[in-house]
DNA sequence: CAGTGGTCTAGACCACGGC
DNA sequence: CCGTGGTCTAGACCACTGG
């Protein structure tokens, strides 16, 4: 973990412990300089790392506030590899659906940018927070990046997997939400009505090396899912 | 505007106007240090900026590319300061559905951080793009900070009004999304069914100074919406 | 191992806020 | 006017990529 992400760490963890609130001010910059023995970009960089994430606020000439915008099992949108981080305070599991390897259809291939002949892993799971069913996931791994995967690694973390065990890196990812009806199965698996809205997170992801490696498209439930959008300051 | 930001806007517009492409290789950040006889450091903020716009990725030890993940006509959910500027490729209108002073219901209250003996500005506006109806905006502006505004000021970007004549500045904002169903009413303005989805955007708007001064619900046309999602670096 | 991006620092100077 | 953040630079050193 590099310098300026542990002062981030290090100074959420004191804002979270001493219970801080919306309007608090924090010690001036000057001091956080001394106290970590950083230099001043250093710091710099870690509080806009935590005005990026909206805990606080740093104003021009007068100083650093806490911020607190945000509740308990808010989707944090800006930092999705995978939610599961979001909903720590809850219990998270998840049911497998489907697991095998399929040709890619036109959708997929186009994302992955790959042909229809070209082979990838499909997984379907179902996600519950603590027992109700919050979103329907299909995902399609490239079998040429990842040649093995099974229901043992599907049912937990699989972005976790591919980084401790594969030694792959994540690079960035295109994410688009759009919104439209559930269709009969759907509803049933989200314990909703046909018809019922249907808020999809449609996601492709792709190694360090600017390699797509996974397509998916993940249903929420409308009535569980309450999206927290990153106000991205310019820096 | 900082050098920093013309430095990206330039860059920007070379892509723009060279039409590159996804995967397409970028100079190296020596060359735009030299170029633009700038810092390394200035450079590589100009390059972030971009990045988390998603326009190009950095990658570690071997060069910069272009990457293209929006279409046109996404609702970019990252920059909210109005969503004119990602549609200014289309023509955007606007009705004037309500403009009055009111005293500020609980949930207002609550979201500025004043009391429903307060006053605050209410405007209602229907919104199109290319004459086809793309969401309904319910806005407080807090009386106190803005004394006054008509029907002119509103159907125009009131955003641009604060900052021009009022000479306020902003700050941030917290930025929820909720889906839910249309009632009969928003539907109608719509032109959708009652009971169709609902993606609503509940804004606050805070000035430089952390003073709540808007807050605001915007209910979209579930067909039209399609949100791009920021997948902020840790810069 | 050469090429290219990433982290971090020290410090000069600027700009805003509030007394 | 002073205190506090913000911009920008030059440069040392690190880390990843790919031939």
């Amino acid at each position: 973990m590099l310098k300026y992400q542990k002062i981030a760490k290090h100074i959420e963890e004191y804002i979270e412990q001493n219970s801080l609130k919306q309007g608090d001010k924090l010690p001036r910059l000057e001091e956080f300089v001394a106290y970590f023995d950083a230099g001043k970009s250093t710091i710099r960089r870690s509080l806009s790392l935590l005005e990026n994430k909206g805990i606080l606020y740093q104003q021009h000439g007068s100083g650093i506030f806490v911020r607190t915008p945000k509740e308990r099992g808010y989707i944090d949108l800006s930092f999705n590899r995978g939610f599961a981080y979001e909903f720590s305070d809850y219990e998270l599991s998840n049911k497998l659906l489907a697991i095998e390897i399929r040709e890619a259809t036109d959708e997929v291939a186009k994302n992955l940018n790959i042909t229809t002949a070209d082979k990838v892993h499909y997984v379907k799971r179902l996600i519950f927070v603590d027992k109700q069913p919050l979103c329907i996931e299909e995902s399609h791994y490239l079998v040429s990046v990842i040649p093995y995967l099974d229901a043992g690694i599907a049912s937990a973390s699989i972005f976790a997997h591919l980084q401790q065990n594969l030694n792959l890196k994540f690079g960035f990812s295109d994410a688009f939400l759009v919104v439209d009806k559930l269709n009969k199965e759907e509803a049933k698996l989200l314990e909703l009505k046909t018809g019922d809205p249907r808020p999809c997170l449609i996601n492709t992801f792709y190694l360090s090396d600017r390699t797509p490696f996974n397509y998916s498209n993940t249903v929420f439930h409308y009535q569980q899912s309450k999206f927290f959008v990153p106000v991205v300051k310019n820096l």
